[in-house]
DNA sequence: TTCACTGCAAAACGTTTGCAAACAG
DNA sequence: CTGTTTGCAAACGTTTTGCAGTGAA
């Protein structure tokens, strides 16, 4: 009863190496960098080296099982939400937290326009301060 | 007395390398790679290295001259438009576009009440094909 | 036997830094 | 004299690659 079978089947073909990166991804709460997903994934399967780390990555991304993530401000990220969404950043602590814009797709026509572009996908990123670095100004 | 004395005064106050990477960045019609504009500023003065054209980078963008573009897939880019704006890529040939799109910033507080987060700024970028693109798929 | 995958080390890439020398106030 | 800036080379963090070895089909 798979809706998507082209998926979950990629899922039952993965090494045992890349079903690591996956679930490492899928259980985090965060975004994590290849770094942090390296350091679990050791605690996982001790030999796992960092290149396969980021073979793994590739390979996931590739098959749409994860997002990466990148503003251009250090190591990417990965994220195991690969539906479009937005992004909101805290510019103190680094926090990534996910938005929904709905409002964002239709702006997406509009930009498209005039720009000349055939547009393919559109994202929005919110910079500020989070509500713990506004409560805890000093830490 | 000028609107802006401090930025006026950070143009008086350049040295010969930062005048020339500033230079170059307005002088360009794109958005230019820090490589690009040390292969640039090397024509107008040939002994600058490129340590200095990213000092000067650095100092440029705290003085509020240019502005660093960074989509994660590759060196930053320089912008000499420092006002807020948006941008469109394409996905085959890298072209940048700037755009204008006013109802970003109405986006803004909607998506900061959403994250609960204390709003900056705001970046929307498309990506997409663009009309030169389209035209010649096979280049 | 074939072919994809792993693990290691080394390279590649963009960027920053340590430091001595040159310069400006 | 003091502080800033330069230019060089070397280092840095992130990511990719070359290659020999492993393992599944």
């Amino acid at each position: 009863m798979s809706l998507e079978p082209s998926i979950n089947g990629a899922i039952e073909a993965l090494t045992p190496q890349r079903r690591v990166v996956l679930e490492v991804i899928r259980s985090s709460m965060g975004h994590l960098t290849a770094n942090e997903i390296y350091e679990q994934a050791r605690r996982r399967l001790s030999t796992i080296s960092y290149a396969t780390v980021y073979n793994s990555l590739r390979h996931l991304k590739q098959a749409g099982l994860v997002a990466e993530l990148n503003f251009g401000n250090g190591a990417s990220r990965y994220d195991r939400e690969t539906a479009r969404h937005d992004h909101a950043i805290c510019s103190q602590c680094g926090t990534l937290v996910d938005l929904n814009i709905p409002a964002t797709v239709d702006l997406m026509r509009s930009a498209a326009l005039q720009a000349d572009f055939e547009a393919v996908s559109i994202h929005l990123t919110l910079t500020g301060v989070c509500a713990g670095c506004r409560e805890a100004p000093g830490s």
